[in-house]
RNA sequence: CGGGGUGUAGCACAGCCUGGUAGUGCGCAAGCUUUGGGAGCUUGAAGUCGGGGGUUCGAAUCCCUCCACCCCGACCA
């Protein structure tokens, strides 16, 4: 492929002095700013030129590595029938977020979300034999999911492409290997990217999915909360991080413990009132706070330590099922006390404990009466309960793998990667032929990238005060050129230049606009392009091209007639440390 | 869906409280000067003041209502 070479005064790059006051985040507004994407209504954005050239470099590499390992591009259509949903039950069970409507016949259609229900359908329809298997398929499509809130720009819009890809294996062993390959496809792509990521373990999600990983980028902006082990490799979106077995309270614990006793407290009404009403003795590390949630209809209390956070998604999977917290009235209604006076002991229902609760060796908790707590409570002794792994975990707690000291992160979930199983092709009767003849369930993974939002999301990581500094592998040129000379020759330096810079294998953008040099050099730095040459009379005067790294800002002086291969060995440099 | 906020020229904003000819900066167009870090002067074009309704002699401004967008939360295969 011939590298490109684009006029700046002929092209659709416009850039921004202000940022639109609605962007917040830098890559928000820089993306605005640098004239990669304009917004055309919540969370619906068009790619410009500059953007477009991004994601075509990021789809490349993409491409390549997914290619490595024999996947075959296909594509899909972008809106559904809706028989294919209803065959996995998606239609009614995707909610709100799908985007539901009819044709002129009135049939019922969806804008797809995803596209497990269709490729499944090509593999019942097209893949007969083992002999076939493993089978990999992908497509870089645009998905429309009708967000409850669009944010960021590119970060979370309701429309958006994804790369997304299904494995289809003979059984669990082979889907794993299938899964497997495609850890290492993404780990190299987020490499190549540029990218500062974890990956980490998460939630399978409603899919029921044996095993998957997140591959997060790691990023202040980040909605997801992470937890990783400095240590070793242990690594978990904080939805289903745990830690490991923690120090007994330091508070100070009688022996033996003094039997259970009653305190009134009035005018408490939450945790740290109760604390302080309870006097010496008592913190919120050796107190049970008693949160009451529904389940089934149920009433159920969940008891976590004072200075803990329950883990709601933690809990959903013990129990079984989703469960929400019970409002104030109904905690009233369900026990006969006020949602600051609850406690385990005598709870008239259903009792979950976190096993570092359990362990208080003499804990204070409400009473379920009004106004009154309970001191010198001890477990299995005063009250008991499953003893089960529900809190949040936070920076500081032990690794579970390891024991060492856990940290937190945010990050950005730019891919995720499932073994899926037979969920999908028993729902569809996707079937092939085994070994021996008999009639096999697919077991299938499906493998996703946000092919847009890591634009938003290299942007996090690569840039400055000045604008995005584009890690050489996606920019959208690698050279400019910055004539500010009005020598007579300039025109034919700059062709000559480019001619050169072309031959390397680089692409170039050259801004001839009539502009002042301090507006191209702004641009230039907004843009982000990896390398840029200045050429103005100072240096043209002696035979010479500036030539400026905008990831380090150092700038040399080069012979013209060496410019290029010079460049080319820097362009190399900046590829090299990526890849 | 709950809470908060914002809608005035392409962008950023003032004007609104206290109703009386719609403004500033950047950008855009033209001219002259300028040219190594977002130039200066002159002239010009550009706005149904988010939509609808109401009060008033008169509404960007007061009242009602709808809409859009942003932020926090809930939610997120």
């Amino acid at each position: 492929m011939r590298p490109t070479l684009t006029r700046l005064s002929k092209s659709l790059l416009p850039s921004l002095r202000e940022a639109p006051k609605d962007a917040q985040l830098p890559s928000h507004a820089l993306s605005l700013r640098a004239g990669l994407i304009r917004q055309v209504g919540a969370g619906l954005y068009e790619l410009l030129p500059m953007g477009r050239m991004v994601l075509r470099r990021i789809e490349a590499i993409v491409r390549e590595e997914l290619d490595a390992e024999g996947a075959q591009e296909i594509l899909m259509p972008g809106v559904l029938p809706a028989e294919y949903l209803r065959e996995s039950g998606r239609w009614e069970s995707f909610g709100d977020a799908l985007c539901r409507f009819k044709d002129r016949k009135g049939a019922d259609l969806a804008l797809a979300p995803t596209h497990e229900e269709i490729v499944t359908d090509i593999a019942r329809r097209e893949l007969r034999s083992y002999r076939q298997l493993p089978a990999m398929l992908y497509q870089v499509q645009t998905k429309f999911r009708d967000e409850p809130r669009p944010r960021g720009g590119l970060l979370r819009g309701r429309e958006f492409i994804m790369k997304d890809a299904y494995s289809f294996d003979v059984d669990e062993a082979a889907a794993l290997q299938s899964y497997e390959r495609m850890r290492k496809a993404y780990t190299r792509i987020f490499t190549r990217l540029g990218l500062d990521f974890r990956i980490v373990e998460a939630d399978s999600g409603a899919m029921g999915g044996s095993r998957s990983a997140e591959f997060q980028i790691l990023a202040k902006s980040g909605e997801d909360k992470l937890v990783t082990c400095g240590a070793c490799a242990y690594a978990a979106n904080a939805e289903v991080a745990t830690s490991g077995p923690v120090e007994r309270s330091a508070a100070s614990v009688s022996e033996p413990v003094p039997a259970l006793r009653r305190v009134a407290t009035p005018g408490v009404t939450d945790m740290p009132s109760a604390i302080a009403a309870l006097g010496d003795g008592h913190a919120l590390d050796n107190a049970l706070k008693t949160l009451v949630v529904e389940h089934q209809g149920e009433p159920v209390a969940v008891v976590v330590r004072g200075d803990h956070e329950l883990n709601l998604m933690k809990l959903s999977g013990v129990l079984g099922a989703t469960v929400t917290l019970a409002s104030r009235e109904k905690v009233q209604a369900f026990v006969g006390a006020p949602a600051g006076s609850i406690g385990p002991v005598n709870f008239p229902g259903r009792v979950v404990v976190d096993r570092e609760a359990a362990a208080l060796a003499q804990a204070s908790c409400g009473a379920n009466e009004t106004e009154v707590h309970l001191v010198n409570v001890v477990f299995g002794r005063d009250y008991v309960g499953e003893t089960v792994d529900i809190r949040m975990v936070e920076a500081g707690d032990p690794c579970p793998r390891c024991g060492a000291e856990l940290s937190e992160h945010r990050g950005i979930e730019g891919g995720h990667i499932f073994v899926l199983g037979t969920h999908y092709s028993k729902k569809m009767s996707a079937h092939f032929t085994g070994e021996r003849g008999e009639e096999l369930p697919f077991v299938m993974g499906c493998y996703g990238i946000g092919m847009t939002r890591l634009i938003a999301a290299i942007i996090e990581q690569h840039h400055d005060t000045a604008g995005i500094r584009w890690p050489a592998s996606v920019a959208p040129f690698d050279v400019v050129l910055v004539p500010i000379s009005k020598r007579a020759d300039a025109d034919e330096i700059v062709a000559m230049l480019s001619d050169a810079l072309r031959q390397e294998g680089l692409s170039v953008l050259i801004d001839d606009r009539n502009e002042r040099p301090g507006v191209k050099f702004k641009d230039a730095e907004l843009f982000g392009i990896p390398l840029r040459v200045t050429l103005g009379d100072r240096g043209l005067e002696a035979g010479k091209a500036e030539v400026t790294a905008r990831h380090s800002g150092e700038a040399a002086s080069v012979a013209l007639a060496d410019a290029a291969a010079y460049l080319k060995r820097m362009h190399l440099d900046l590829m090299r440390g990526i890849d």
